[in-house]
DNA sequence: ACAAATTTTGCGACGGTGTGCAAAAGGTGA
DNA sequence: TCACCTTTTGCACACCGTCGCAAAATTTGT
């Protein structure tokens, strides 16, 4: 069971939604977007998750609750998310884009294993660190970094050499 | 000026095109693939040049060499070239894959101008020493990882702060 | 409550990555 | 050199992400 998922944010309450949803609309606002049902219902369905959800998941599972909803506004609306601060993209480098909860989480990275794709969260405040003193050194004006490490788990590893016996 | 890239393989020169040849006929032996006229003409495409380019850059100067060659070769033997430790992958995070040359380089990362694409390869062996320590510490096999800085370089911006002017 | 203005939506299309398959080419042994 | 076996090649196609566009929905002002 070493395979458990370090997370800070144990399971979603009521106040977290409507948190949430506030945070949404005063965005829409405050850039002048509008309020639609179909945000909503996005951003509900995405709050009941805790993993790392791609877009045709989510979007899957919006369907259940509104067929009518397309993949291409799951897809606009999970940005959207991203640029208010709700959600931010992980890109696991398989081509598949990946989206988890954000807001009021400590900033972390992922350790990806390539057998069976799980992944564990680690914090390590050098790197955010990194990025400042980089960026300085280069006139950059920096906004965000990724940084992953990929390998084998060891469950994954038990089961190779299993196989190869 | 600063937009300069920091490189330490200022030129390719003849016994490197040999040694890198060795290297790719050497793992092709080893691991019982074949010689082809083709995967010399990539090779030797690849290493003629010195940017970070995309599968679609290199299918185009190779083609100019053979037109007969197909993408998918060039996509294929860039792994392969991954594999052998001639090359390695960069993913920019925009959607497309590009490679550069990895044989007798020291360890770096990229930082990324997403206003102009424009990168800057940096040196950090504190992230080296973390991927151990992050694998050690939750039992995974590392096999690499992969840092990005993103943001703004300062031509970018001035150009930006000129155009609101 | 209604109409005008603006945004959103979702279809369709496109570029890039990735893979199955039949034809072609390389390697091997005699 | 030739025949056999294996790998490679490149086409075709599928998938994901991204964008343009016309129809639908929301917001605003009256």
């Amino acid at each position: 069971m070493l395979q458990k998922r370090i997370d800070d944010q144990p399971s979603i309450s009521p106040e977290m939604v409507r948190e949430a949803q506030q945070i949404l609309h005063q965005h829409l606002k405050r850039v002048g977007l509008k309020h639609t049902a179909q945000r909503d219902t996005i951003l509900r369905t995405f709050l009941e998750t805790r993993e790392h959800l791609s877009i045709n998941e989510l979007h899957r599972l919006v369907q259940k609750k509104d067929a009518r909803i397309g993949f291409t506004t799951v897809y606009r609306t999970l940005k959207l998310f991203a640029e208010c601060g709700l959600a931010s993209e992980v890109a696991f480098h398989d081509g598949i884009a990946r989206y988890e909860h954000q807001y009021n989480r400590r900033s972390h990275h992922h350790m990806v294993c390539t057998g069976c794709g799980s992944s564990v969260e680690f914090f390590s405040p050098e790197v955010d660190g990194l990025e400042q003193a980089i960026g300085k050194k280069y006139r950059y004006a920096t906004t965000r970094h990724t940084f992953q490490i990929y390998g084998v788990c060891e469950d994954c590893r038990k089961k190779e050499s299993a196989r190869l016996a």
